[in-house]
RNA sequence: GGCUCGGUGGCAGAGUGGUUAUGCAGCGGAUUGCAAAUCCGUCAACGCCGGUUCGAUUCCGACCCGAGCCUCCA
């Protein structure tokens, strides 16, 4: 099936044209590690490592680098307030964000460059731009010249016209134009620093992802990928930065997803609606906010609420609950991807949401199919869910497992135990006790279904 | 002000120049000791005004409303 990507350089799909089909790249941009990950940086997360899996369906080999940004000025103000070194700040928030992603599915990436080990490329970068005359030094800083590219703006669509009529910045005395941004600022000695050709500095934002491309993956990479609001500056001076310093095609296929509000509002430190990865975990389990993550389109706004959360929730734990009643069904077949209809609306620009849809269809033609069409069907959900990154636990697991649940109920044992008694009130036809138990069961989060093949139960937060 | 992108049924959310996804909720039914789960059926939508067309929610134009970026930001 073949895979076809919003450009966003383009405004449209195209058809997916790797340079190199035996080593497919893509670079997403990683966090800033001063704080903890908040809920609208997990979309890129998921959505990245979704487009992660599919590629590897079409290549054998796909480099996923996304780098971990670990000099800036928010982490040196966040180590200077700790009253420690950068690189303490920098390490603890970093292992933490990948604690986080690894709670919503998403696989480790091939690489995980750090700025700060990728100094000397991004200098030699830097050289370059000054020899070819794209960048000049001033007052300690390194600046990129805007006006010596002819078609600078051309990933975000404006003219350096557009962007004086819409400066609204004061804009500092050492720039030649107001657009010119800055590749290296001057360190003092009390701050981190490095020494360089232009004194003691440290690297400007869009320095690194230029040079850490070059460096890792290449002079063309196939995907670059991102938030919807990097593509000005960030991107778009990246691929100034890389087509000047070198002269090479820099990236493929642009790729950004959409916003994430919160219950309707946009997130913001302000209104004091920015949720991090980390607590709502303590309320959802990592599926749940994955899944919720994918139920829109990546290029949408996702209203991100608890209600959306609880009815993730409430589907995952039908699926799962699918799995159950095929749980003892081995798989017999390798599950061929193309013509199915999930895969092929994975194929068409991640349209997850359409995928989705197509679970659903897979889920009745089990929940409906008789014994002999079960393991097939069984399959395809299987493979449907891992290119998602969903529905590979055990049911049991997800069902009635402790994350299940943030009520304190009771065990498995005694939930077991307590339906044996009611089966044989049942045989007695005492339903009088049957129910006493089922109610008593309730009020510990339990809910039952009997069934033919004898009582189910799951946790009502399942 | 400039540049982008949107407005779909009660809610979430795809898609399409004609046969009107999917899920939740609702309604009716099957099943069930009761319930749950499941299955079947069903209601219901394309911001507004023009244009193109045999026919537009889908294409074009205007308008209204909303969002993002232009400043650190996923």
């Amino acid at each position: 099936m073949a895979l076809q990507l919003y450009n966003t350089r383009a405004r449209r799909k195209e058809a997916f044209d790797p340079v190199d089909p035996d080593c497919v790249t893509m670079y997403v941009c990683g966090p800033t590690v001063y704080n903890l990950a908040h809920i609208g940086n997990a979309r890129p997360v998921v959505v990245f490592d979704t487009l992660f899996r599919l590629l590897q369906t079409h290549y054998d080999k796909v480099v996923y680098a996304r780098n971990i940004t670990d000099i800036d000025d928010k982490i040196m103000r966040a180590a200077q307030e700790q009253g420690v070194a950068i690189d303490v700040i920098a390490g603890e928030f970093a292992q933490k964000y990948r604690e986080d992603t690894a709670q919503l599915n998403a696989l480790p990436p091939t690489l995980e460059p750090h700025a700060t080990d990728n100094i000397g490329p991004m200098i030699a970068l830097t050289e370059s731009l000054i020899e070819r005359n794209h960048a000049y030094a001033a007052e300690g800083h390194v600046l990129f010249d805007v006006t010596s590219m002819k078609d600078y703006g051309q990933l975000s669509g404006r003219s350096l016209d557009d962007m004086l009529a819409g400066a609204r910045v004061e804009v500092a005395g050492y720039k030649r134009h107001p657009g010119d941004f800055v590749l290296w600022k001057p360190s003092s000695a009390d701050e981190p620093g490095w020494e360089s050709p232009w004194g003691r500095v440290r690297p400007g934002w869009h320095l690194e992802c230029s040079a850490m491309i070059r460096e890792h993956l290449g002079p063309t990479i196939d995907i670059h990928g991102g938030g919807r609001d990097l593509i000005f500056p960030h991107h778009e001076n990246e691929l100034a930065q890389s087509c000047c310093a070198f002269g090479d095609e820099f990236v493929r296929v642009w790729m950004h997803n959409a916003f994430l509000d919160m219950d309707g509002e946009k997130m913001s430190k302000s209104l004091g609606n920015v949720a991090t990865i980390r607590e709502l975990l303590t309320r959802y389990r990592g599926e749940v906010l994955r899944f919720a993550l994918l139920s829109a389109h990546y290029r949408s706004p996702l209203n991100f609420s608890e209600a959306l959360l609880e009815q993730a929730e409430q589907t995952l734990t039908s699926f799962y609950n699918t799995l159950r009643s095929v749980q003892g069904i081995e798989l017999d077949c390798e599950v061929s991807l193309e013509g199915e209809g999930f895969y092929a609306a994975l194929c068409d620009d991640l349209n997850t949401p359409l995928a989705i849809s197509e679970l659903h269809v897979l889920a009745r033609d089990i929940n409906k199919a008789s014994g002999s069409d079960k393991p097939a069907l069984k399959a395809r959900l299987l493979a449907a869910g891992n290119l998602l990154g969903i529905l590979q636990q055990d049911p049991l697991e997800w069902l009635q497992g402790d994350g299940a649940s943030d009520l304190q109920g009771l065990d498995a044992e005694a939930v077991e135990a307590l339906i044996a008694e009611r089966v044989a009130a049942k045989a007695n036809r005492d339903y009088a006790r049957a129910d006493e138990i089922r109610d008593e069961l309730t009020a510990g989060g339990i809910i039952l279904e009997d069934s033919a093949g004898g009582t189910l139960w799951r946790r009502i937060n399942s």
